[in-house]
DNA sequence: ATGTCAATTTCGAATTGA
């Protein structure tokens, strides 16, 4: 069964923001071909339905759902050699919600919540109210999906750097942004509360690590960034965790998106005695911005 | 406030959201 086979061998999931899929397809193209997640979620897509590049994608190996919106948000699961099996589009509780920031769906054993969550800015305002009450929603959903036992992963943009020491390069000009007020990294705390894991936060707890570099100010090549995409692990999926990281070379790329890829990688619940992972070059590389595509080539070299 | 992108309207600069 399916599900067997997605402990025996190791799965990678990831999550990546590519805002704008039409403009980011090249890249979208050449990370999944180099990288190969089992998985990937993406946001904002910026596109309608009908402007999603499922042939170029399926051309790529992958099956893939989608949830479009005319020029904002948007959001899609793709699954590596087959179809995701669609389990929820839109959070429960908000049949007058028009924006399109979260699909569920089963693929290779698991289930995953693929998630745009609100922006915010400017806050306080409206645009704040709205993120924070999308949480609430979020939050109330999640309760229940880690309570139901299932293999989960919530994967994508939260929005949230969850603290000033570790998921931002320096809070000093952030203080009044939304991604980092107590009502947004309280409601991320309630969530981990809820049982669920900070995949890259568990893999590396003492190490600044970052997923989004603003296209303002020389933030990439200052390596100013903040930590806003997150992969959570219920239960059931926590203790598989071998793997995490961000692939820092698609934020290199020429007309680069503003986030990079982020990955967990999960395979057989870890023997006691057992160390290292099973990926050890790819995970070092995972976090250096100049060495990482020479790595993967490398992993690659070595796989053949 | 600054700064830089992508998408849209409507054919190209302004607006909006991030």
């Amino acid at each position: 069964m399916a599900a067997r086979k997605s402990v025996a061998r190791s799965l990678r999931i990831a999550t990546f923001n590519v805002n704008g899929i039409r403009s980011r397809l090249p890249h979208l193209l050449q990370w999944l071909a180099k990288e190969q997640p089992d998985i990937a979620c993406l946001q904002e897509l910026k596109a309608v339905d009908e402007g999603f590049p499922i042939d170029a994608i399926r051309d790529a190996g992958y099956g893939a759902l989608w949830h479009g919106q005319r020029s904002w948000n948007g959001v899609a699961i793709l699954a590596r050699g087959g179809d995701p099996i669609e389990s929820r589009r839109g959070l429960p509780g908000a049949r007058d919600d028009v924006q399109s920031r979260y699909l569920e769906a089963a693929a290779h054993g698991v289930l995953v919540g693929c998630l745009y969550l609100p922006n915010g800015n400017p806050q306080p305002g409206p645009k704040f109210d709205y993120k924070l009450a999308w949480f609430d929603r979020f939050l109330k959903h999640a309760q229940g999906l880690f309570d139901s036992g299932h293999p989960v992963v919530l994967a994508g943009d939260y929005n949230v750097v969850p603290t000033d020491e570790l998921d931002i390069y320096d809070p000093k000009h952030w203080k009044k942004d939304a991604l980092l007020q107590p009502e947004s990294r309280d409601r991320y705390a309630a969530l981990l509360d809820q049982g669920w894991t900070d995949a890259l936060r568990t893999r590396f707890p003492d190490e600044k690590v970052f997923t989004f570099w603003d296209y303002f100010r020389n933030h990439w090549p200052r390596n100013a960034g903040l930590r806003i995409d997150h992969l959570l692990l219920s239960r059931d999926l926590a203790p598989k965790l071998r793997g995490a990281g961000v692939d820092r070379w698609v934020r290199d790329l020429p007309s680069a998106s503003d986030h990079a890829p982020t990955w967990v990688e999960l395979g057989p619940k870890r023997a006691a005695k057992k160390q290292g992972s099973e990926h050890p070059s790819r995970e070092k590389g995972a976090l250096t911005p100049v060495s990482a595509p020479r790595k993967a080539r490398a992993v690659k070299k070595a796989r053949a």
